[in-house]
DNA sequence: TTTT
DNA sequence: TTTT
């Protein structure tokens, strides 16, 4: 089990990479406001996000600086090494399904009426998840 | 977003049936303790959780009655015409993902010292979530 | 653990009542859309919220049918005992945590510029939380 | 909203502090195990952890390296000014929630068939959410 | 029983 | 570095 659920606003834009294999890489921050029980000074934290494939396309193509979005991932701490010859460890959390928490207002995404606003990653929570048929008890 | 997080001990062994189509689904409650801060008096909720194909053979084969496990899913409310003609809800956790938590002592699965215990719905999290490549920035 | 996570509109008003002891208790249901993998046919659970205390106080002076909630808590299985002499099982998310994820518009509620939208349990997550000082590492 | 939950084994025994508040602090790290559908190459997190005050004091007098905990808590980022003068960004999970996974062992906490093993951070879910009255309605 |  |  490792599992993050966050609900922030993105403090840039996504960048969208591609691997050499030609898989999609979004990545972003997100600005998760705390609430400290009413003692005034709120505090963020702005907290690293690495969408893959679909769900990176999905991420470049409608969210921008600001939206508001819950993310579900897990964490993950990556190591590399510094300029300087040290180890450094980054974390980031890995979205596996993304909700869009504002209304639409997306512009380039028409729309059409659709009603769905989450979007998980390739191949999360399958039809199985979901089935139709009747359970039989 | 809709999403449980159980972690308790199986009441029973799973019941494992089949839809017309032949997708297994296995059916079993978990205890799940509330501490109380303490005052002694525990109490406990029975959560009946559903699985489907895969991920309900898995159970079928490996989970008994007293097995602790963490359950990962969502909660559904499902509605039925009672024998009195009355509407009735049920709740049920349909399971995403099942992690056991007790050391193997499987039988069947003699094992061999494998490291994996946690069992995803049969499309849930797939390779993109756990990519081998490098991430290019 | 016992956690459920839940983005939802309320599907009716929260009622406040009142235990013998005084204690506030909201209850409402929010429905929480199913995503089908864009199947067409959307699907809503309607899962019943009881907050209490103060919590319940914030929802029934600022909540109302069709705004937007996050809500964390646990999942509660309460038994009764039907008119008919049978035992009914009725399950219920007991909240910890509300946020409103709605932009203001709550009217009596006039706010005076406080941003945060994020309510706890009374006793929930306290000040160790949330500590001003520095760590000592 | 800034959830995270976790199951893994401490890297290493707890290391407690104390602010010149005189308030507990642990730190120590878990591994978490990413299960990759199979492919064998397993791969592990180490993910540090912070519990304050009195749940820092629970950490430090009954864990110890290897055991396996579930930890619930918020994702922190931390800035510091590294020796070099550059800005350096630290991620931990500042626990709310731990529960101990593994049978009673503890040594010190001889235990007497003691029932609860999930400790909360000091004012966290206090008795408000375990209510012993009945609901009105 | 909500909403897009 | 976001937003109310």
């Amino acid at each position: 089990m490792n599992k993050v659920i966050l609900v922030g606003r993105l403090a840039r834009d996504p960048e969208v990479r591609y691997t050499q294999n030609g898989k999609a890489v979004a990545s972003f921050s997100i600005a998760v406001n705390r609430f400290g029980g009413g003692q005034g000074q709120e505090q963020t934290d702005f907290i690293p996000i690495v969408a893959w494939e679909k769900l990176a396309e999905i991420c470049g193509n409608n969210l921008t600086k600001g939206r508001r979005v819950l993310v579900e991932g897990r964490l993950q701490i990556r190591s590399y090494d510094g300029n300087d010859g040290q180890k450094r460890r980054v974390a980031e959390v890995i979205a596996q399904n993304i909700e869009f928490l504002d209304s639409r207002q997306t512009g380039g995404n028409s729309g059409g009426g659709g009603s769905t606003n989450s979007f998980n990653d390739a191949s999360s929570f399958g039809s199985d998840v979901f089935p139709e048929e009747e359970i039989p008890f």
